[in-house]
RNA sequence: GGGCCUGUAGCUCAGUCAGGUAGAGCGUCGGACUUUUAAUCCGAUGGUCGCGGGUUCGAACCCCGUCAGGCCCGCCA
């Protein structure tokens, strides 16, 4: 069973309505880990509500939480705003400073600066959560009942954040933080609390009091997250390993929610997304590949597939070179196959079925839309990688997958992965092996270790390229041509020597294609400096 | 110091919760086919399940220990 399934099965035994939540704090670029934890969310809940559960999927939008520092990108007039809630100050402009004037104008705020690109990537991938703005949440005084019991148990739940972390929280430590003088959330020392006010000074001398329901403050981080699971009546949320470690904040959450008087969400835990040879993403290390990037590379399905087929307690290295053609191809194999007849099998193994179960889970959960079959776009990667690189118009590259038969109709799915193949290969994530490249001088070390009969197909074949017509189709005819009067053992080998010469290497993509999009004078003289290696 | 996760074929992983002949895909190799020669099809290859003990008729799976990698116990998906 496909492990968002077995999530869904969880939920199944604790009743019918769910609330599946998520949660990003906007503090900085987007990268696919964030995805990580939409799509994660997002599978639970699609599996759930095919289990037939009610379902209500929420993506909390942590805008409450503080600016924790002058991030690289931020320019240093940012320095004014660190502690500030991320949904209360500007954005950034390109040059990092505040642009205050959409700030003053149409209240566009930092959170939403990096939130919007984000969500325009999940409406590509098919994800559609109820976003909860968290500030505005406070504001609206959806915290404000539970802030009351925290701070009125606040001695409760600094007992239990101490014991489980073993962390000592200091004497001052209230279970809310408000806002000092200039807005921020640090800087501020608790000094009286009367429901519902908070009553505080801070390090600017000044002091006052903070209403508890009415946001003007929020509660610390510990604290935040099982207050939300409460007012949103969360029953499942899967987040980072790093919450989900012992002493961490799901261990501490899950017995405050109780003293805030709700139940605990089904866990679920995943691992990060890292880099493929960078390491963990990180925004501030600038190893990061964006949603929009990503999808600028993969069509959202295959990237759903990335996440859907792993387990999530197993770490994903995201490789934007070879591993995306072997993800795209295993995509394109997996969207082939019928599952439900091989599942008919009764002669399978246990073992066996349950791994024809996971492909066929995998697939429903990277379909954009849920319960569509996924479409097979009947050509691989690898081979829409090759058209595209040598046929310079769409046009030719239809006509060619018609030709062949692969495709009867371009579909707009057809048209948007060569989009996307033709964006892939002018990036620099194109892995130089799908790379096709025609040798500038010939490749010494080869040519000379060229046997007779390699070379007189060599010598034939550049008579037949000097004298054909430029056309693919003359092309196509010389190459097996010059073998034609030679007593070969293989017909093949005409094509070796050609791609050996040519490119250095025994095999190749097609080769009339290529040449006819080069200079025929060119080429011919490539060939020759080849025969003057081994005349010399 | 305390804790969590991971370790199975060259690679990516399933199988561990419910113990019962060691599994897939990719790769590699071989073959077929071909003016679709990075394609496609067929076949083969491949593992002391990190290591050591224990429980059991039987352990990749349960228990104890140990090694290695990653992570958490301020903040982070």
């Amino acid at each position: 069973m496909h492990w968002a399934d077995v999530a869904a099965q969880s939920l199944s035994h604790k009743g019918d309505k769910h609330v599946v939540s998520t949660g990003i704090t906007p503090s900085g670029e987007f990268h696919i880990g964030h995805l990580r934890e939409i799509l994660t969310g997002d599978m639970i809940a699609r599996a759930a509500r095919d289990a037939g559960l009610d379902v209500d999927f929420v993506f909390v939008i942590d805008s409450a939480d503080p600016l924790r520092k002058v991030y690289d990108f931020l320019g240093p007039e940012y320095e004014q705003f660190v502690g500030n809630q991320l949904g209360a100050i500007p954005a950034p402009k390109d040059d990092g400073n505040p642009d205050w004037e959409r700030f003053e104008n149409e209240g566009w705020t930092y959170a939403n600066h990096f939130l919007e690109p984000f969500l325009s990537a999940l409406h590509q991938i098919g994800v559609q959560p109820r976003l909860v703005d968290n500030l505005e949440s406070y504001r609206k005084g959806n915290f404000a009942a539970l802030s009351k019991i925290a701070c009125d148990r606040a001695d409760d739940i600094r007992e239990c954040i101490e014991r489980i972390s073993g962390r000592e929280l200091p004497d001052d430590w209230f279970p809310w933080s408000p806002l000092n003088s200039k807005g921020g959330l640090d800087k501020v020392r608790v000094i009286g609390y009367e429901y519902p006010l908070v009553h505080w000074e801070d390090e600017y001398g000044q002091n006052g009091s903070s209403d508890i329901t009415k946001g003007e403050g929020k509660l610390p981080w510990r604290i935040d997250w099982p207050a939300k699971w409460g007012w949103i009546g969360v029953t499942c949320e899967a987040f980072g390993k790093d919450h989900g470690a012992a002493g961490g904040s799901y261990s501490t959450g899950r017995e405050i929610v109780e003293i805030l008087g709700h139940k605990p969400p089904q866990p679920l835990v995943y691992e990060w997304i890292s880099l493929k040879g960078k390491g963990a993403m990180s925004s501030s290390a600038g190893n990061t590949v964006g949603p929009i990037e990503a999808l600028q590379l993969v069509p959202p399905e295959i990237l759903r597939l990335l996440i859907a087929k792993s387990k999530p307690n197993k770490a994903i290295e995201f490789d934007t070179g070879m591993g995306l053609v072997t993800l795209a191809d295993e995509y394109e194999r997996l969207s082939a196959r019928d599952f439900e007849q091989e599942l008919a099998n009764q002669e399978l193994s246990r073992r066996q079925r349950v791994q024809i179960e996971d492909a066929a889970g995998a697939m429903r959960m990277a379909s954009t839309i849920s319960g569509n079959q996924v479409q097979s776009a009947a050509v691989t990667f690898r081979h829409l990688a090759l058209l595209a690189q040598t046929k310079k118009s769409d046009e030719d590259v239809w006509r060619s997958l018609k030709d062949s038969g692969a495709v009867l109709t371009v579909t707009p799915q057809l048209q948007d992965r060569l989009d996307r193949m033709r964006y892939w290969i002018q990036s620099s994530h194109f892995p130089d092996e799908m790379r096709i490249k025609i040798l500038s001088q010939p490749s010494v070390d080869v040519i000379q270790h060229f046997n007779k009969e390699e070379e007189d197909i060599l010598r034939a074949l550049t008579v037949e390229l000097s004298n054909c017509q430029w056309t693919k189709k003359d092309i196509s005819a010389a190459i097996p041509r010059s073998i034609e009067s030679l007593a070969v053992s293989h017909k093949w080998l005409a094509y070796k020597v050609a791609y050996l010469c040519l490119m250095g290497v025994e095999k190749g993509p097609r080769l009339a294609p290529i040449l006819s999009e080069m200079n025929q004078n060119e080429i011919v003289s490539l060939l020759e400096s080849c025969i003057k290696i081994l005349d010399s």
